[in-house]
DNA sequence: CTGACGATTCACT
DNA sequence: GTGAATCGTCAGC
């Protein structure tokens, strides 16, 4: 990166209130640089997940099992599990140890290593779709499943502020995608986007 | 051990 | 709009 910068420390995720650092997280660089390939993007689509309270969290009921584990971890680790047998989706832990709070990435712009996003997403035509979506955004900056339990503050998964933010009119928050099965908590105002940006994925109201 | 299913994406009608 | 891909996870037997 050129410009200055500085990597979300443990003090931003350890908050109380997953919706606010959901939507904190807009406007915010994710990173990975792995074997010297770096790739970056601003987010531009969150989802909270409530833990214990929210039926559409994994972690609904303070359910623990392996692969839920690492939420009940340290806040700003990584949590990463496979979806439909397909697709590797990136979350950030929020809130205490203990307390099962994560944050769904679900969309970035593309700020650097386009040309690495494209080899690994193997995407023919360069276009909007590239990070487009939770499932696209791992493939294109190389994060898989064995990266969950990840430090973010220390690893080569970082967060990181430029200083860039959104204006309060270019947010929009929505209910979230695909939690039809959790009844009642599936009209949660818990999604966060960036109004008008081509990368969000999905209903854009 | 078994079966059902998913915080999705893409190709196709 | 519909359906397939694809496999780890989890509850239940």
């Amino acid at each position: 990166m050129e410009n200055d910068y500085e990597v979300l420390q443990h003090s931003f995720y350890d908050r109380s209130n997953v919706t606010v650092i959901a939507r904190e997280l807009l406007g915010k660089i994710l990173i990975t640089s792995f074997d010297n390939e770096i790739t970056a993007g601003r987010i531009v689509e969150t989802e909270a997940y409530n833990g214990a309270v929210d039926r559409a969290s994994h972690a609904y009921g303070n359910r623990r099992t392996n692969r839920t584990e690492v939420m009940f971890g340290k806040p700003g680790t990584a949590y990463v599990y496979l979806c439909y047998g397909i697709h590797h989706l990136f979350n950030v832990v929020t809130n205490k140890k203990e307390i099962p709070h994560a944050i769904l990435i679900r969309a970035l712009e593309p700020t650097e290593g386009i040309s690495i996003m494209q080899d690994r997403t193997r995407k023919k035509v360069l276009d909007n779709t590239l990070t487009r979506g939770p499932g696209n955004v791992s493939k294109a900056l190389g994060i898989f499943t064995y990266h969950s339990g990840l430090d973010l503050v220390r690893s080569d998964i970082r967060i990181v502020d430029d200083g860039f933010q959104y204006k309060k009119k270019e947010i929009a928050v929505t209910t979230r995608i695909g939690v039809d099965y959790a009844g009642p908590d599936a009209l949660l105002p818990y999604r966060f986007i960036v109004r008008d940006n081509p990368y969000v994925s999905g209903k854009r109201r």
